[in-house]
RNA sequence: CGGGGCGUAGCGCAGCCUGGUAGCGCGCCUGCUUCGGGAGCAGGAGGUCGGAGGUUCAAAUCCUCUCGCCCCGACCA
């Protein structure tokens, strides 16, 4: 592509809506606009490099034996009442109603669709096992989109669905996908780890999200430096012990102005691992207490799987006045009533513990769980913190930030169920069809690319997704050197690279800078400086190295360089 | 949805407090000179100051409502 006929639209500075690096490097160099809060517009450079990803995609996944499909948008209702979450999946779910008033909703996910499919088509066990994959846009009306593309109400994904026999052939096909997984972002440049993750509201049973590791990441991921264990926060294991303590009688105390932890910990002059929070929730409809050690944070994932609830939120202040009859801060579990206990498992048996005592600046000591109050059910309730130890190995845990760019579960039967997805064995006997999904954000991988391949000037593709292999930069743009770039266009091209042309005509730092703000991974500059030797200048944007080559050597030169490259990540 | 902030030229911003001529930098157009890391000079185009109402002789500026956007939290690829 020639500069001159493309549409390039650089920018000097990024729009103050950009927050993080790939956001404003993708608006910068011309990639993307926006047209509405997390809707954008691919321009021709970020269509290019995204075609690349889902290229690559088509190219890993069908090797693994997965066939592509494209299910539509426009969902019925009706489909997803089946299931139950036209419902349970809120306002997330983009709905709209036809002119005969039929309700619809635009595809943030596609189980239902899917498994309405292979429900109707699938009958023998011959037809097992089935991978079928598309690459769509999605719609969530996500309650706040950020990041430019890293986190829209309209993006594109890639989304998978296994169909087997039983529990073990979908362990064969989950596993069939990690690997395809872990090609596909090798491939296309990225850093990452598979964490084992919270399976969310699309349920299952296991399920691993391949993570990014960049500062600017939103999930938070425990790792092991010793053993290589990681995990998103939200399902790291904590196994916390509270140091022995006698305990003592059961007393109430005045302690006025003592509502948080530091304050009653004070109060008391006790470390905070011997106070008690209770937080109350409202856990689909319903009051629930929740007990973790005073030091520690309560992590709601784990709270909401304890409690089997589609939906839980901490309970307002005028809830929780009425249920514990005192001000907010003073809620504890004796003498609590109508309101279900759970509490971490370290309170198990505990003793001479400080709680709330449902009373307006009282609080008490010496209570001791299964005496003074009763949990009606113990879990693991806290957020895993740096230093905690590894389920693994028991050394120290780590936390690092991560971008979350695919996701992978073991689904089980809870589609095929409700679809009435079946097949009949060899025996002529029904079963239900085994499932396991599969996504990547495709953006979110454009955008988690740049966040870890970038500098102050912009953008260093790796090789394999990157819009153009090669700009060709004329210094001047006089009859004798753009002969010579023509030349060395044509060859490139004909040899298959994906090549640019700056023919513009603007000054030489001009196309240095936008070239190095796109990040094309090589420049091959022809000025006169290099012509005078009869050579060619190849400058790597990674590297900052500059080769002089003779003008009829660049092209199969720079071939060899981007095979090369192209061959050692893949 | 709760909390914080912002809407003024394509982009980045000033002006608003204390009402009275709409401004700066970049970009864009024309010309000349330049030409190896975002050139210089000269000339020029471009704005219902997000929208609606109100106060006032007079509103970008004050008041009310509204729409949009961004940041912090719960959701997720």
């Amino acid at each position: 592509m020639r500069f001159s006929r493309g549409f390039f639209p650089t920018l000097k500075e990024a729009p103050a809506e950009a927050e993080v690096v790939s956001h404003k490097l993708m608006v910068r160099s011309g990639m993307i606009r926006r047209l509405a809060a997390g809707v954008y517009t691919l321009l021709p450079l970020g269509l290019r490099v995204q075609r690349k990803v889902e290229q690559i995609l088509r190219e890993e996944l069908n090797r693994s034996g997965a066939q592509e499909v494209f299910l539509p948008t426009l969902n019925p209702a009706e489909l997803w009442r089946k299931t139950g979450r036209w419902e349970i999946y809120g306002k997330e779910l983009i709905r709209l109603k036809d002119r005969h008033e039929r309700e619809f909703c635009l595809g943030p996910t596609h189980e239902e669709v899917i498994t309405d499919l292979v429900a109707r088509e699938v009958r023998s066990y011959r037809d097992l096992p089935l991978n079928l994959y598309q690459i769509q846009t999605k719609f969530r009306d996500e309650i706040r989109p950020r990041f430019g593309v890293m986190r829209g109400r309209e993006f594109t994904m890639k989304d998978g669905y296994s169909f087997d026999r039983d529990e073990t052939g979908a362990e064969q096909s989950y596993e069939e996908m990690v690997q395809a997984y872990t090609r596909i972002f090798r491939r296309c440049g990225l850093k990452f780890s598979a964490v084992e993750a919270d399976s969310g509201a699309i349920g299952g049973s296991f399920s691993h999200e391949f993570m990014v590791m960049a500062d600017t990441g939103e999930e938070a991921i425990t790792v092991c430096n010793s053993c290589g264990y990681a995990a998103n926060v939200e399902k790291s294991p904590v196994s916390l012990k509270l140091p022995e303590n006698e305990g003592g009688e059961l007393e109430k105390v005045h302690t006025p102005g003592a509502h948080s932890i530091e304050e009653v910990s004070e109060f008391f002059s006790l470390p905070p691992y011997r106070m008690v929070k209770t937080l109350l929730y409202i856990a689909d409809g319903e009051p629930v207490a929740a007990m973790i050690p005073g030091h520690r944070e309560l992590n709601e994932t784990k709270l909401k799987n304890t409690l089997d609830a589609v939906d839980i939120e901490l309970a307002d202040a005028e809830t929780v006045e009425q249920l514990t009859n005192s001000e907010v801060g003073f809620a504890g579990p004796v003498g609590l009533l109508g309101v279900q206990i759970v509490a971490d498992t370290s309170i198990e048996n505990c003793g001479g513990l400080v709680v709330g005592a449902n009373q307006t600046d009282y609080h008490y000591t010496g209570a001791r769980e299964g005496c003074d109050f009763t949990v009606s059910k113990f879990a693991d309730l806290t957020v895993a913190q740096e230093g905690d130890a590894c389920p693994g190995c028991e050394a120290g845990l780590s936390i690092k930030r991560g971008i979350e760019v695919g996701h992978v579960f073991k689904l089980g039967c809870k589609y095929s169920e409700s679809l009435d997805a079946t097949y009949q064995d060899e025996s002529g006997e029904t079963h239900t069809i085994v499932m396991g999904c599969y996504g990547i954000g495709v953006g979110r991988t454009v955008a988690a690319a740049i966040e870890q391949n970038h500098d102050e000037d912009g953008i260093i593709w790796p090789t394999p997704i990157a819009p153009y292999h090669v700009d060709i930069i004329p210094v001047r743009v006089d009859d004798e050197t753009m002969e010579i770039c023509d030349g060395l266009y044509n060859s490139l091209e004909s040899a298959g690279l994906d090549v640019a042309l700056d023919d513009r005509d603007e000054r030489p730092g001009v196309k240095f800078k936008d070239a190095d703000l796109i990040g094309f991974p090589y420049k091959a500059v022809v000025g006169p400086r290099g012509l005078k030797e009869g050579k060619i200048e190849l400058k790597s944007r990674k590297t900052g190295e500059t080769l002089l080559v003779a003008i009829n050597e660049a092209a199969s030169f720079l071939n060899n360089l981007v095979t090369e490259e192209m061959e050692s990540i893949g």
